[in-house]
DNA sequence: TTGCTCCTCACGTCACGTGAGGTGGC
DNA sequence: TTGCTCCTCACGTCACGTGAGGTGGC
């Protein structure tokens, strides 16, 4: 395959989370790198990339990393044609109502944000407009 | 006045947030009740559970527990018709821009979260249609 | 008096941040 | 060889969660 590796430094630029956030994510078994060189270092392909931007999205909706890896782990086995099967069918299914919900969530509380920071905007524009208090 | 007041449980209740980080936030100075019964107990007027709403919006946007603080106490010092420094206004305008752009991002990661949720969704009909493994 | 509500410690947790000290590789 | 990148501990932090043991008030 000849695959192209990444060093976690050009993987941190590209998908735009820290070392130690995505050293973590490898500790807890969320987004594991393909390859370690011989000194250690962990490589990445591209799909270990990818992985990393879904994981990146779902941070977000609020899921726990225990939670998010298992979600992962039922994807990827129904992304590679896996058969799944009763429950773990049923969880997906539930992973993904629960998903819906907060996202909607996020969403209400995404707009109650928009209504402060308008509001702070409107303080912020007539405070400097005001007389000079010297 | 004699103002109408209420115990943390029903301020719990209507502002959705815990007993817990309703005291969190009075210990760390950002929603400090108005009064205390003669037993001890934490009484919020109107405006005390206004204040908790507004702190409550600004939580998606990520500011610190400091910063929001100060914040809060800036605009409620211009609200009340208080004169502020000129530094102080500067802080003020600060704030509202970085409030911005905080929101700004926050809608881009939410926009990124309804790709997955879209995803996921599509993924967990399709399982769900495919003939059972048995 | 009972029971539900509230109180103050105080330790635990989750998702990382931040050095400390040491090695790898173009 | 130099310097930049990466490594593994390991403790710190932020915003709370979660009991433990005790008191308040309609």
């Amino acid at each position: 395959m000849d695959e192209k590796l990444f060093q976690i430094g050009a993987v941190a630029e590209r998908v735009d989370l820290s070392l130690r956030t995505i050293r973590f994510y490898d500790e807890a078994g969320i987004v594991v790198p393909s390859a370690r060189s011989a000194g250690g270092f962990r490589l990445y392909t591209e799909s270990d990339i990818d992985r990393l931007i879904q994981v990146k999205a779902m941070r977000p909706l609020g899921f726990t990393l225990d939670e998010t890896r298992e979600l992962m782990e039922l994807r990827d086995r129904f992304n590679t044609g896996e058969a799944l099967s009763q429950l773990e069918r049923a969880v997906l299914a539930d992973y993904s109502e629960r998903a819906d919900a907060k996202f909607r969530k996020r969403q209400r509380q995404l707009a109650d944000a928009q209504h402060l920071t308008d509001a702070l905007r409107r303080e912020a524009t007539a405070v400097n407009h005001e007389p000079d208090p010297d």
